[in-house]
DNA sequence: CCGTAATTCAGTATGATTTATTTATGAAGA
DNA sequence: TCTTCATAAATAAATCATACTGAATTACGG
């Protein structure tokens, strides 16, 4: 058996892509830098077809722009595809962490609440039963202890209420939540046992859902996020004492 | 003086992501086929780079995946980049037209009131006072049907307020916004005359945000997308008897 | 059944050529 | 002398063509 999980070995214009949307993304690269394509290859040591690729998807990130005769201008903040999972993680690793997570939070605020009403208005009695259940579970697992499965069950409940939304762009930012979970449990964020309330409102959620109560399931979940961002908060400003950083 | 908006022939690779991409957001290339770059070179004529560029942003907009030894695979919409201004318009140009348009309104419905509420709590007196006589020149331009007018005062209304909300995240969806509204205009889904109450709405949103008032401000801007929804929906069916589509 | 070789694509490299755009140039006109 | 405008030179991206590398799969032989 070879090392399941082994990368192998990314293609060159992915790494290149890799680079050059980090250097942007930290600012490393400003906005209205100018690049030439001839001399990127000298550079990374890379042929121009990798060169072209990956700034060609650079491109289509607004994060550059290649004007004829000029080279290839580095693009304002303003006009990056800041929805593009690339650029999102990019961001995440820059030292505007902070910043992002923040935008992050306030956009699952707005989605999430809104999400659960209309999966309340449309979820089919089979996709509310599987609410109830996975909310059971993960009521269970919290009171349990059980660290690993309650957050594997907390992914995949708020995925499930995102796909009961019926509408593909809601579910699509399943993976923006899945990395704010993710990352809260791996910067140690998260308190050792999720908050009794916390249960009960996804809890809460998932029967409004299945019962048709719109505006509960959006009460309960507009509540969901908010205690998220309190507890974060919270825990972030005892971890970090004044003076600190990263 | 030459013309002022002629294009100016788009590059190759430009044209061939656009082909490829609205054939993919329409269905026309289904999910799992399988394309081949040097058929793609001689289908389209086109050389090598250009496909190989091509095909490299639709890789990165999860519209296609490329294999060794393989091809490069349709991939299904769950993967593609629904926040993609481009995958935007090509859904938006597909026959999933009315699927999209509702998608959009309900992820405006999501983020303009959330929006509203953050510039409530942050805008600066100054960006308040802004919106407020915005507002006002809106509410003017309602009532005096100029509706050139009142479109371009309503699409910088509400990128203003996305912008006060200080997300850039919130800010980058001022374009959609634009695209429902100029969208609702082009196709005479626009009343005559804006409804009083929209108008009222508009300057209620405004001096909400100014005075801080977060939660009124939500609640206002709630009901203009509620109404704009509202009304689209209403005008339409009077457009559409029953038996038509398109 | 397993290991090896052949096959088949995408990936990379490189040289030559074309094209759009800016900048420089220069001649005609005020 | 200074403008104006057309024209030429320069530059870097865009395109084309070809060759070569490498990974994954299939076919083959033991």
């Amino acid at each position: 058996m070879k090392t399941p999980h082994s990368d192998p070995t990314p293609d060159l214009h992915t790494v290149l892509v890799q680079n050059l949307g980090l250097a942007i993304a930290e600012g490393t690269l400003q906005a209205n830098s100018v690049l030439r394509l001839d001399s990127l290859e000298k550079e990374h040591n890379v042929s121009r077809s990798v060169v072209r690729e990956a700034t060609r998807v650079l491109c289509s990130m607004g994060m550059l722009e290649s004007r004829r005769r000029l080279g290839t201008v580095v693009q304002p903040e303003e006009t990056w595809n800041l929805y593009d999972p690339q650029v999102i993680r990019w961001r995440l690793a820059s030292s505007k962490r902070l910043d992002q997570l923040q935008a992050l939070n306030e956009l699952r605020g707005a989605i999430e609440p809104q999400a659960a009403r209309l999966a309340a208005r449309r979820a089919s009695l089979e996709a509310g039963s599987d609410l109830v259940s996975l909310a059971a579970r993960l009521w269970a697992a919290g009171h349990g202890g059980n660290q690993d499965e309650f957050l594997r069950l907390d992914i995949e409940f708020h995925a499930a209420v995102l796909r009961a939304s019926g509408n593909p762009m809601f579910s699509q930012l399943h993976n923006l939540v899945k990395e704010l979970l993710t990352g809260r449990a791996e910067h140690g964020l998260m308190p050792h046992l999720p908050h009794h309330e916390a249960l009960q409102l996804h809890v809460d959620v998932a029967s409004a859902i299945q019962r048709g109560e719109a505006e509960s399931a959006h009460a309960a979940m507009s509540r969901i996020v908010e205690q998220f961002v309190e507890e974060m908060a919270e825990i972030w400003s005892k971890h970090h004492a004044p003076g600190e950083d990263s």
